[in-house]
DNA sequence: CGAGTCATTGAAATTACTCAACCCTAGTGG
DNA sequence: CCACTAGGGTTGAGTAATTTCAATGACTCG
């Protein structure tokens, strides 16, 4: 497992371009190391939140709750990732962060931070980048759930989840890590459940895709992107 | 009509805290005035613009078209807004930007603006907060389109225009201008045209809401919110 | 006046949802 | 070692929301 500053150079490279000095200097960032049992919430809505999150190890999401109960899962995060950077400057969470599995996670106190980014102002043009790059995936997530058919959408989540696990080298044989519940999957797509169920054994008899045991198999990359409509763009990927 | 430097100190005013210096220093920066035709391309997915822009009057809106076609608008801005402040940091266009209405716009350099926010550490901070406020917009529309049904989901929408108009007093009687066809509301919403219609008139015997002629008329905001379970923390206005 | 765009309506088809039951598997405790 | 349980996963049938297609109406602009 990475430690908090390596996994952040990994993460920070895959966004934009880092002078050597830089790296020094993100590695040189100092955060506390915590593990968190599977469906565990680790920030919610409301928090004020002093320091931002780093995923060393596991999957870990970001979710609202309407007021019916339901469930808008509004991103889904690999190990490298940061999925509450904008904490630095948006002051009250507007949505929860919660694990998906057994996680742990480096938080990194936001003065610490801006320690590094006052210092180097390269830092804080790929660190502010980074969280463009998420809003543009959030820009992404609307159009596919808004605008797509369920196989498609579905098709769509599984392209960009494998290409993100791939440009950090977390894919192995046309797989990867993705360990959610077919329910969790639905509050993603904004389907419901059984209908994820369904929709998946379409895709699985199309042999274009397996999903099982938390373990996302990608049988045809091609056909499965020209069903999504899948352009990897929109996730800016520097490596 | 509002000059480039007041149209951004209003905007930003409404994102976060602004000195006296930082609004002087703010209203200094220079930029060029445009006037689009309505419906017209400002940007395009692809370009790598060096300036970003500022609404001043008219609609502005951000746009993808997908393979088969179908368009998905991401956004409306209306005067004092900045529709594309992450190209900053953010070299390729991922998204069109188009005028609805006619409109006047200005374009501001890159260079220009980061004059500025070396110089002023707070205005940086406050435009980078802007950028992600946009973010968390993003992400509402995210969970609008994926979780509300229509009549839901557009009375959402409508709550939040009009909630930023009467945050930079673009309001008067209960009203805004919302100047877009259904057909628009519809590449909005991810629903079609014709939904939009049937959807409009709903709302409308229900006396929630009227909209015609490029006018949104709130008739019952409480009523419209509890419909749309719309809190406007998401915005993180200032104001 | 005519052309074009936008709004409206109706009916049929499709997609997705609901609800309720059943299955499967891993983990638990006796 | 086995029965029990709980949390997914799967299935079927009926229902609701939304789309599609096609036609008509209203309005604006040149």
């Amino acid at each position: 497992m990475l430690s908090i500053g390596d996994a952040l150079v990994v993460h920070l490279a895959c966004v934009g371009e880092l002078s050597t000095e830089d790296k020094a200097a993100i590695r040189s960032i100092k955060g506390e190391v915590r593990t968190y049992p599977k469906q565990r919430d680790v920030m919610r809505v409301g928090d004020k939140p002093d320091e931002s999150m780093i995923v060393l190890k596991g999957h870990v999401c970001r979710y609202t709750i309407g007021h019916d109960g339901a469930r808008q899962v509004q991103s889904f995060h690999m190990p490298t990732e940061t999925p509450c950077l904008e904490t630095l400057h948006i002051d009250y969470m507007d949505m929860n962060l919660a694990t998906v599995t057994e996680a742990t996670i480096g938080a990194i106190k936001h003065t610490e931070l801006q320690r590094v980014l006052t210092e180097r102002p390269n830092v804080l043009s790929v660190v502010w980048r980074e969280t463009l790059v998420q809003g543009s995936i959030t820009r992404e997530w609307l159009v596919r759930n808004s605008t797509l058919p369920a196989h498609a959408a579905m098709a769509h989540l599984f392209c960009e989840i494998y290409t993100r696990a791939q440009a950090v080298g977390l894919t192995r044989d046309m797989t990867c890590d993705f360990p959610v519940s077919q329910e969790m999957l639905a509050d993603s797509l904004g389907i419901t459940a059984v209908h994820v169920n369904r929709t998946l054994q379409v895709l699985r008899e199309a042999n274009l895709v397996q999903f099982k045991g938390g373990l996302l198999w990608v049988k045809d990359f091609e056909r499965l992107q020209a069903l999504a409509d899948f352009d990897p763009l929109y996730l800016h990927l520097h490596c």
